[in-house]
DNA sequence: TATAATAATAGTAATGATTACTGATTTAAA
DNA sequence: TTTAAATCAGTAATCATTACTATTATTATA
């Protein structure tokens, strides 16, 4: 990652723009509205540079695709095992304290629970 | 898992027995001591009902295969990005409680972080 | 016990997310 | 500019995991 380069820019800024948890394909989908033609093995190349500098935070996801979260400030990961879907938890500083206290300021912490929505139709 | 399998004993007896966080190969060599002809797909297939039953813990790890953990009593992993060892954390009742609060009971806590040994060496 | 119905297995084939490769293009430094 | 290094698009290859199938084991019932 020496050198600047539009479509990694474009990456980025699509991570960004979104609170969705992308996969590699939906980000690929996302960035050709403005590269057009940028292939998917980019995508996960650079992917793989921004999470090697921690720019970008990887989820895996039990029995699925990789997910993409471009907001690395500490939070939590609610996977709902009912739908799937991924939701934020956002950490109070006391919360986060403990957890740097525990192992060190890089971690991931990923629960397995009902999201909001399928809580209300239970 | 609605009828007992001596495989899959041995696969429960064999991670209660080890504390390396085995991939599922390393799982099939241990079992094969006991049931020489047990298959890698059994395996797998044993372990995604265990994991599922909440009996066994999953650990998925970057650009590397996935490994299990037999111990499921609430603990944290460090995966150091050193030698890619992964070590376990044990929890104090305090910090449990902490992490039940933020999103319940089914979590799992990952750290990058250097392991015991590697911060030594350095 | 036998018998029947269901569940699990061994072995192998298929899948598909991710990575590796290659020749062309872009970036950045001298 | 010229040159060397980095990145790219497009495609081929990898390999961890899952799916399939014919056989064997388990459980329930008579």
């Amino acid at each position: 990652m020496k050198n600047y380069s539009k479509q990694r820019e474009a990456i980025i800024a699509y991570l960004d723009s979104v609170y969705t948890h992308p996969t590699a394909e939906e980000i690929v989908k996302g960035v050709r509205e403005v590269i057009p033609n940028i292939s998917l093995g980019t995508v996960y190349r650079n992917l793989n540079d921004l999470v090697a500098n921690h720019k970008v935070l990887i989820l895996h996801i039990d029995g699925d695709k990789d997910r993409y979260d471009g907001h690395t400030a500490a939070h939590a990961h609610l996977k709902c095992y009912k739908c799937g879907k991924v939701e934020d938890i956002f950490l109070k500083d006391d919360q986060l304290s403990v957890l740097k206290e525990i192992g060190g300021e890089d971690f991931s912490l990923d629960y397995n629970a009902l999201c909001s929505g399928c809580k209300i139709e239970k």
